[in-house]
DNA sequence: TATTATTATTACTACATTTAGAAAATATTG
DNA sequence: CAATATTTTCTAAATGTAGTAATAATAATA
């Protein structure tokens, strides 16, 4: 049984990194994360996440382009790997699993829910 | 919107909790989790982790009845309340969410995935 | 050169998870 | 009745994960 374990806020950073593609560095997985979930994100928060799961292998990181053309220090872009797919779609499906294992009477009789 | 958040392994406790509807108990969740996840769970973090889970209002517990003819200490059962379903379907449907917004090429392109 | 925009990083604090084992409550056996 | 076995909850310490606040690096532009 391989360990894929994420935390909760590292599987989100591991997903906003695969939506953005190419084009995902610390500003830009902030934003993503952002608007998509409307919840606030704090740069170190997202670097100490990011900084582990590049230690997992779950991402590689590369230093942007000289030819950007604009302000501020260079941009540091993630790319989700092969490992970190297994990790997000392996904690997709076994939640899954467990959802569809929820008897209906459970969700069903709560009027408050 | 601090409200909803879960823990990696608060959710899954939470999960197995609804899923054995009244007889969720130390024991029989950590072999839900254990047989459906493959994982395992010792009795320390599942404790801690129902800690939690009850101060957020995540769950209620009650005491076992006297009349179950068995040895041992009393069970402590577990059921997960409104909030608690809230909870686990905020977390489901923001990932479900994140999921589809992953661009196909990302999924389809690693040979390795 | 000084200022400003943009981004990454660090140090620190707080919360969540894991581990190893102790302690409680009950039944059963000698 | 006393001792032991069984079933379970609970404690404490260590590690892993997340959040906060401030600082440092890089580059354009005034």
């Amino acid at each position: 049984m391989k360990k894929y374990q994420l935390g909760e806020f590292e599987e989100i950073v591991l997903l906003a990194t695969a939506i953005l593609h190419r084009s995902a560095y610390g500003v830009s997985i902030k934003d993503e994360i952002e608007t998509q979930l409307g919840r606030e994100v704090s740069f170190g928060a997202l670097h100490t996440a990011l900084l582990r799961l590049e230690k997992k292998g779950y991402v590689r990181s590369s230093s942007g382009e000289a030819t950007e053309e604009r302000a501020g220090r260079p941009r540091k872009y993630y790319d989700i790997t092969a490992m970190g797919k297994k990790a997000i779609a392996y904690a997709r499906e076994s939640r899954e699993k467990m959802w569809k294992a929820i008897p209906k009477v459970v969700l069903k009789l709560s009027r408050d829910f």
